[in-house]
DNA sequence: TTACTTGATGTGGTTGGACCACACGCCTAG
DNA sequence: CTAGGCGTGTGGTCCAACCACATCAAGTAA
């Protein structure tokens, strides 16, 4: 057993047992150091590992600011370990893209018509359709189908599926530049998206997984997933 | 930007790159720190948080088995990433179950029947079968359900599959105390796991994912979740 | 020649101490 | 009462050393 993993686990037991909770402060580096009796550098590749979680945020300083608190952000966590397999080709683009469609589709199946969330999609619908610049389009659509996850309710579903788009980011922004016609495809993407959050909210869950499915299927097959890359 | 940050872009910068690819070996972490202009301390921490997210492995000593190479271990990554949120209650156990579900299910209803995941699966129930420990049989059930995942040939589903049970797997032990009759329940699942693996075999995706979906579902409603913890 | 011992070498693991930049909050001078 | 400076505590970074371990090569004894 290392010793940065026995401060791992120290935190753990701390976090199960509920004696640290969200929003609360990790000791201080040098005074934690010195109750387990362990270097200061142990303890700071402990945190530094909870960062790269999404469960730790460090902040220098003084004040209610600053110091070591507990967040809750599994995205970034599945999001980062996610980049870094398909950097390494293990994972395949091709089952990212799989998986994402699968999730999605049981969101958009499963998504409450009076989540607020789906106010909040329809609010990011607007924003869209005055939108002129590509990128910040896509970056209302990444937002518009969290979104759509988060209507489902369920916390896991919703974190993996934006890792899921955090994953790929990069490989999907460059295959924008596969489009033959970009503003052809955010009217039809804006199409798509209206008569997505239309099923959902005639309660037709099966139409609008169906929908949602066709939808991320359509936008990789035409800008080219497989032939190019 | 933090320095340790600076070498985890390097390093991903390198596995993007392909000139660092699983096997690989990463220069020795002192000759790292001189090659990046850093010191050696924060090559270690980037180093620690790639061998969380289940990229790195470092050994110690000489020779082809010491060093830190590239390793691909992502259900290690995503597991931990999601046992710690759960500790947090911020991913309720609900919703962890629910997810494991839906891409049971789906792993099901993909599975290939010629797939030699599958033939593992049929030698795992073998082993199933004559086993009386409670905790051995588990780990068999854990390895089988791995086992049909595998077979529907998607990696991203397999890895957030094992990870999902990884990150539930002790609050999973604690719930078999709750069971009223441990060995009529070992004989339930196991006819139900041949089920399953008989439905896959005869082609029938979808009634391979509904015994999936039932089967998931009855074992924690019978030990109890919601009740307890 | 063969087999064993022994040391050199290189790896990560750990430690203590030092210094820096930063942000807050008190405390003093105006 | 206000405005500025400074003390204090935080994480961020670096360095130099030492340890434990595993291998491999040279040397030695059989």
């Amino acid at each position: 057993m290392r010793t940065h993993q026995l401060v791992l686990q120290w935190i753990e037991g701390q976090l199960s047992s509920g004696q640290l909770a969200l929003g609360g402060r990790l000791p201080a580096e040098r005074s934690l150091a010195e109750q387990l009796q362990v270097s200061r550098t142990s303890v700071r590749e402990a945190i530094r590992v909870l960062e790269a979680m999404g469960v730790l945020r460090a902040g220098v300083g003084s004040g209610p600011e600053a110091g070591t608190v507990v967040i809750a952000d599994p995205t970034a966590a599945l999001g980062s370990a996610l980049r870094l397999h398909v950097a390494t080709s293990h994972l395949p683009v091709k089952d990212v893209v799989e998986t994402r469609v699968l999730l999605e589709s049981w969101a958009a199946s499963r998504a409450r018509p009076e989540s607020p969330s789906l106010a909040e999609a329809a609010r990011l619908l607007e924003e869209m359709d005055g939108c002129a610049d590509t990128e910040e389009f896509l970056a209302l659509d990444v937002r518009f189908h969290l979104a759509l996850a988060d209507a489902a309710g369920n916390a896991v579903v919703s974190a993996m599926m934006g890792s899921l788009r955090e994953a790929i980011q990069e490989y999907a922004g460059r295959l924008t530049g596969n489009l033959p016609d970009w503003d052809a495809t955010a009217t039809r993407l804006r199409a798509e998206h209206r008569g997505i959050l239309a099923a959902i909210t005639d309660h037709d869950g099966s139409r609008a997984a169906q929908l949602v499915a066709e939808h991320i299927e359509g936008y990789y097959a035409e800008a080219g997933l497989g032939s190019g890359a």
